[in-house]
Parts: structure tokens; sequence; C-alpha cells
DNA sequence: CCTACCGATCGGTAGG
DNA sequence: CCTACCGATCGGTAGG
């Protein structure tokens, strides 16, 4: 398990992907392709040509299982959306009652989802105003219950008082934000691997809700400013 | 001064726009107009006719003030980071020699900036890949630079003690992309003046670099997890 | 700075 | 699933 290629691993560890088992291998074959493309030109720098070639295919054939090519974006990133926030909630409710765990376990989920896929990831930050208006409101509402997870989550710590903020909104978009940045610098054969870089992140997160505990409270000073 | 409206003074206490004081009056419409119309639609999703009509225009007259789409892009692009990088820079400066007050100081800047141009930073965010090979490197040179001043702050403060953090380069990366994301949800005519929200990812940003003082230190427990 | 226009490329479809 | 093609639109320019 730890002998298994870094790179290969992480997509099996963390699927967020915009495939599904089921799918039909032409039309994996397209959204793989689409991916690829639109993530490094977006989306009205990539043409249907483009998605044909890197698929192996004519332009013509994408319509046999698509019905347009704004149509394939919007694919990419409902299902993008849908793996994130589905297996944060699953992440969150597999840790149990204690919010700290749940914290890490949310962001563990959120780093390694937008390691393990930076293409859906540059898509969903970047080409959503391309959507029409009915998906773009549905990814928006995908990403207000992404939101919501951590929200309540540091809700609940700081009413236990393992958390101290009293800003539990802000910090949940601060933490979001940040977490979702790692897509654009982190890559699998570099020198960190998956589970350090997420070790990291989540001790940033702890301390950014004022988590209670070893981490903030080291090396204490009375030198309040 | 706080009777003034807030969202025109905002561009006064934050100028990071891509407009200076010294331009052309047809070239400044062109690039008021090209900022607007490519945040809203994308590089690709905006042609030279929108450009020229939200400037009042005919297409053909950009091109006595610019030499190409790119050209315009480009320097969008540019003078947007070059105006983030010299004021922040000059905000740190200007906060002395405590590291705590050079934090707090850089994250008003970068946060002001972007709440007062959204406009800008959905570029600088989403359309950078449309830049030439050149533009883009000189763009990444100064989004280093930007990193670079929050790193070496807090590199100092925790040197000094005053910071506790073992990974001062995650906690940059970290807090800047946070600051950042300000622009997507702030409105200047909304709930929360720009100078709370300010104040509160300070607040944020100090706890997640573990500054040892009131923030971090309130309601310490026992129960170390 | 505008009108008129250029060749190139676009998303999508007909027909097989 | 491919070839061939459609009308529409693109960035850019000539000429005034």
């Amino acid at each position: 398990m730890t002998d298994s290629p870094p790179a290969a691993d992480l997509t099996d560890r963390f699927p967020g992907g915009v495939l599904r088992g089921d799918d039909d291998p032409m039309a994996a074959r397209i959204l793989r392709a689409a991916t690829g493309a639109i993530a490094e030109k977006g989306f009205n720098g990539t043409n249907i040509r483009d998605i044909g070639a890197r698929g192996g295919m004519s332009s013509g054939s994408l319509y046999n299982h698509f019905g347009s090519k704004a149509d394939i974006l919007a694919t990419i990133a409902l299902r993008g959306m849908i793996a994130l926030v589905t297996a944060s909630q699953s992440a969150k409710a597999e840790a149990g009652s204690d919010p700290r765990a749940q914290l890490d376990a949310l962001v563990a989920m959120h780093v390694g989802i937008h390691a393990a896929h930076p293409r859906e990831s540059a898509i969903g930050n970047a080409e959503l105003h391309n959507l029409d208006a009915d998906s773009y409101a549905e990814v928006v509402a995908y990403r207000d219950r992404q939101e919501e997870l951590f929200t309540s989550t540091i809700e609940q710590g700081v009413s236990q008082g393992v958390f101290a903020t009293d800003i539990p909104r802000e910090a949940s978009r601060f933490i979001i934000v940040a977490c979702t940045g790692i897509a654009r610098w982190y890559r699998p054969d570099g020198r960190t691997d998956i589970d350090t870089m997420i070790a990291r992140y989540q001790q940033l997160a702890r301390s950014t809700v004022g988590e209670t505990s070893r981490q903030t409270m080291e090396s204490p000073r009375s030198d309040l400013r």
C-alpha cells in the first residue's frame, strides 16, 4: 500500500474526478479529454475539435453522447461538486461526534480531493460563468452545502469549547478557500507526500479556529500585544 | 470621512485597479470596459466588439491604443499585480518592525485591494492561462514577491517568538489564498463594512500563524486531544 | 476614430 | 462514428 506509486494511489483514495464506474467507455473518454483541455485552455479556449482529437474521435462523434459543448462542461462541474460534497459528508459522519475529529476529516477530504483532481478544481474555480443558469445554480447549491458542513462543525466546536472563534462563518470560508488552493501547486511526484500535506493543512485549520490544544498553546508568552 | 459613500471610498483607500492617473482617457475607457467584460465572460468569451461597445467606440479603435486583444489582457493582469505588490510592500514598511503589526498591515492591504477590485481579482485568478509566456512569467514573478512578503514576515515572527508555526511557507499560502477569496463575496453596499471585514481577516490570519496573544489564548482548557 | 471588409475558425448538423 | 459542410462569429486591418 505504501509501496504503490503515489500519483496512481491518489485518485483511488480521493475519488472526486468526473468519471464514474458505469460510464459508457466513449463518454468517459470524452469527459477525460474535455476536462484536460478545458482546465488548460478554458471553456471558450477549447473547441470541439480539440476535445474530439484528445479523445481519439471526430468532433461530430461528441454529439452522440452529449447534447452540446456546454452540456459537457455542466457534466464535469456538477459531477465534481457532487463527488466533493458526498465524500465530505461521509468523512464527517465517519469521524464520530468530536468536532475536532470532524474538522480534521473534512480538511483531509477537501485537501485530498483537490490535490488529486487539480483539473476539475481549476474548472470549478474558473469556468463556472460559462454554465447555463440552471446548472450554475445547482453547482452553487452544492458549494453552499460544502460550506455548511464546515461551518456547522466549527460552530459545534465553539459551543463545546474546543474551538475558540467568534466568526465561525468567516473562519469556514477562510479555511475552505485556503484548502482549495492546494490544487494550484501540489504535485504528487514532488517532495511532500499527500499525507504530510494533509497533516499540515489540518494543523493550519485547527489554528485558524483557535483549537484549544497543544498546537496553539505551545510557547505561551506574557507579552500580550 | 466616515460619511462618504462606502463603495466610492473603497477604491480610493485601496488603489489596485487597472487605471493610472496619467492614462490616455481613451485607453482608460478601453481598460475599464475590458476589465468588466473579461471578468464577467472570460477572455475568450469576450470579443473586441463587446469591449468597444462598452467603451463607446468601434472595435477598430481599440487598435489605436493596444496592439492586440491579448495586449489588453496583459496590461490588466500586470498592472493589477504591480499595484498589489507595491501597495503591500509600502504597507509592510510603514508598519514598523513588529511582525504582528506587519502581518496585520499585509492582510489589511491584501484584503482591501481584493475587496475593492473584484474584477481584477477574478481575472488574475481565472484568465492567466491566456497570457503569452513572457507576460505570464512576469505576473507569476510578482505573485511570488507577494508570497515572499508574507512568508518573511511570518518567519520573522516565529524567530521572535510572537508567532508559533513550524510551517511558515504553508501558512503564508494558506493566508494569502484565503484572503484573496474575499473578492468573491464581499459587497461594499452589504451589511459588513470593509474595516470590520479586514479586522476579521486579521484575526483569522493571526490565529493561523499561532500568534501568542489574547486571540488564541482565551478560554484555555486542559483536555488536550 | 469609423466603415467595411478579410481569411480563419467556431459549434453544430445532415447524411451516410 | 466519420466526412463534409452550414451559417455565424471571430481578431484584425485597409483606407479614409
